[in-house]
RNA sequence: GCUCCCGUAGUCUAGUCCGGUCAAGGAUCGGGGCCUUUCGAGCCUCAGACGCGGGUUCGAAUCCCGCCGGGAGCACCA
C-alpha cells in the first residue's frame, strides 16, 4: 500500500448522505489524547459518508467524584475545533430531560420498570444474591405514585431510583435490574436545580439515539454493555428504527495515565499549570507543543476499527508530526545550562551565517554575532572538554573554559551549538520540567506559534516572547 | 467469580467474512551504509510475525474443535 492515510473499513449498511453520527463528550474537562479515537473516528466517517455529526454534550448530572465543570463545555469545543472536527449541531442532554421522563413513564406504565426505595447497599447485595426486592412486584399505580413523588421532591437523594426489570438472575451481574434514573440534588451548570431526577447514561442514550435518528453509534469496547441496555429498552418500547453499534478497542499510551478528574484536581492544587499543561495530554496542551491536528488524526485513524486493545508509544505520533513540521521549522541555536568559554586566538570576525533551514536554501540565512566569549551546553562541555569540537557554522576549537582557536574550515568532527550573547530561553518539557538557557539573538524576534527546531535538541513551539525571555514548549526530537 | 471481546514482527496495522495470487504488505522502532556544518530530515539496505495443539482440505493466517495468553465490563460515573 502507498504511504498516506489508510482507508477505514466501511460502516455497516451506511448510505452516502444519510449517515448520522454523534459525539458524546462528558464535560468534566478538556478532551485529551485518549478521547481522540472516538471523536476522530466519528468525524472521519461523517465526512466520508457526507453525513451529519451531532455534538451532544453528555451533561447528565454525573456523580460526586465526576462532577460537571461549567468551563468544560467551551474547553471541549475548543479542542474539537483545533482537531478539525466538524459537527453540524450542538445539543445538550440537560435540555432533553423531559423527553427522557416521557419514555420513563411509558416503561413505568407497562410495568417494565419500577421505582425502588432500597438504598444503594441493599440494592448491591440483592443483585449479588440475585434477589428481587419487594418493590419489583409492587403494582403499577403505586410505582407511578412513587415516580411522581421522586419528581416532586418527596424523596431525597439516594432514597429512590427507577430500575428496569431486566432479570435478577441474569448471568451478568451488571444486567440485573439496571438503574435508569436516580435523584441528584446537585446544581447543574446549565440548568441549575430545574431537575432532581436524572437519567443514567444508557437510558438517556436509548432515548436520544432513537429520537435524534442516529444511524451508527461508534463507541469504545468498554461500552458494549450499553448496547445491550439500549437494545433492551428499544425492545420494551417497540422502537423499530435503531442505530447500528460499532466498536473499537481501548487505546492506551505507553507510560501515560490519562484521567480528567485527576488532572482537574492537580490543577486546582496548583500542581499543574492549567488545562494546557503538557502533563494533561489535553488537546490544548498538544496544540501548545506544536503538535499538528493532522498528525494526531492520521496517527489515531491508522488504528482503524480494530477491536484489539492497544498500547502505543507516543513516539509514533511524534514521527507523524515530525514529518509535518520539519520543513516549516527554521533552525536556531539554543544552549541549555550554558557554560562560558573564552576562545584565545580567534581571528577578528564579527558575525557568521547559518541557514535557516538546511533543506530549504531559499529561506535564507540567519546571522549570528560572534566573539571570543561564547556559551556552550554544560552537557557538551563535559563531554568534549579537552577535545577539538566544531562550533557549528563558526569555527573549530579545543574546548575548555579557556579554549583555543584551531581553524575555521568545516571539519568532520563533533559539532555543537553555541551562543555568544542572546536571549534567555526556557523550554517547557513534556514532563512539566523546564530547561533554561540561552538562545541566539534571532530567537527574540520569533513570534508566538512559530514552530522551530533547536538544533540537536528538538522541535518546539514558541509560546511567549518578551524582552526578558522567550518561552517555548518542547514537542519532540 | 460471572459476562463479553481480542490474539499477524519490539510496537501499531493490512490480509481473516468469500481458503490458493501471502515463500504475509505497510508504518514505527532497531542494525548497517550513503548524504548532510544538528543527535533532525532524506536515500539505500538488513533483521523481525500468522499464540499453541489437533482436525477438515490437493491447499489454512484465513474454516472447525480444544488449550493457552491478553483485555474490558460487572456504580444511584460516563
Amino acid at each position: 500500500m502507498e504511504a498516506g492515510p489508510k482507508e477505514l473499513p466501511p460502516l455497516p449498511s451506511a448510505v452516502d448522505g444519510k449517515v448520522v453520527l454523534r459525539l458524546a463528550p462528558y464535560p468534566s474537562g478538556p478532551l485529551h489524547i485518549g478521547n481522540a479515537r472516538a471523536f476522530l473516528l466519528n468525524d472521519a466517517y461523517a465526512k466520508r459518508y457526507h453525513g451529519r455529526l451531532l455534538l451532544v454534550f453528555d451533561d447528565t448530572i454525573g456523580s460526586e467524584e465526576k462532577p460537571l465543570l461549567p468551563e468544560a463545555f467551551d474547553q471541549v469545543r475548543e479542542g474539537l475545533e483545533w482537531a478539525g472536527v466538524e459537527f453540524q449541531e450542538v445539543l445538550y442532554k440537560s435540555d432533553r430531560i423531559p423527553l427522557h421522563y416521557e419514555w420513563a413513564e411509558k416503561l413505568l406504565a407497562t410495568g417494565e420498570a419500577y421505582v425502588d426505595e432500597c438504598d444503594a447497599e441493599t440494592l448491591r447485595k440483592n443483585r449479588e444474591a440475585r434477589k428481587a426486592c419487594v418493590h419489583r412486584t409492587q403494582d403499577v399505580d403505586e410505582t407511578i405514585a412513587m415516580w411522581k413523588a421522586m419528581l416532586s421532591g418527596e424523596y431525597r437523594e439516594g432514597e429512590a431510583v427507577v430500575r428496569l426489570k431486566t432479570d435478577m438472575a441474569d448471568p451478568n451481574p451488571a444486567f440485573r435490574d439496571r438503574v435508569l434514573f436516580r435523584i441528584a440534588e446537585r446544581e447543574h451548570p446549565r440548568v441549575g436545580s430545574r431537575y432532581r431526577v436524572w437519567p443514567m447514561l444508557e437510558f438517556s442514550w436509548a432515548v436520544d439515539d432513537a429520537l435524534l435518528g442516529i444511524t451508527h453509534v461508534l463507541r469504545g469496547k468498554d461500552l458494549v454493555m450499553e448496547d445491550l441496555m439500549e437494545t433492551r429498552i428499544w425492545d420494551d418500547l417497540g422502537i423499530e428504527r435503531r442505530p447500528a453499534f460499532v466498536h473499537f478497542g481501548i487505546l492506551r499510551f505507553k507510560d501515560i495515565e490519562l484521567s480528567k478528574s485527576t488532572y482537574r484536581k492537580m490543577i486546582a492544587e496548583g500542581r499543574l499549570t492549567g488545562i494546557d499543561d503538557p502533563r494533561t495530554w489535553s488537546l490544548q496542551s498538544l496544540r501548545r507543543r506544536g503538535i499538528r491536528p493532522a498528525a494526531l488524526r492520521d496517527f489515531v485513524l491508522s488504528f482503524g476499527l480494530s477491536l484489539n486493545d492497544i498500547e502505543v508509544p507516543v513516539e509514533t505520533l511524534y514521527a507523524e508530526n515530525r514529518r509535518r513540521i520539519d520543513k516549516e521549522a527554521n533552525r536556531y541555536f539554543f544552549v541549555p545550562d550554558p557554560v562560558a568559554v573564552e576562545i584565545a586566538g580567534l581571528p577578528p570576525i564579527e558575525r557568521v551565517k547559518a541557514p535557516l533551514h538546511p533543506e530549504v536554501p531559499g529561506r535564507g540565512d540567519r546571522e549570528i554575532p560572534v566573539g571570543p566569549k561564547v556559551h556552550v551546553a554544560k552537557e557538551d562541555f563535559s563531554k568534549f572538554r579537552g577535545k577539538e569540537v566544531r562550533l557549528k557554522d563558526f569555527c573549530n576549537v579545543m574546548l575548555d573554559h579557556r579554549a583555543t582557536f584551531v581553524s575555521l574550515e568545516n571539519k568532520d568532527i563533533p559539532k555543537i551549538q553555541w551562543v555568544t550573547h542572546g536571549v534567555n530561553v526556557h523550554l517547557v518539557l513534556p514532563d512539566g520540567s523546564e530547561s533554561r538557557g540561552l538562545g541566539e539573538p534571532l530567537v527574540a524576534s520569533l513570534k508566538v506559534d512559530d514552530v522551530v527546531q533547536f538544533e540537536r535538541i528538538g522541535f518546539a513551539r514558541i509560546d511567549h516572547v518578551s524582552k526578558a525571555e522567550v518561552r517555548a514548549f518542547f514537542a519532540h526530537r
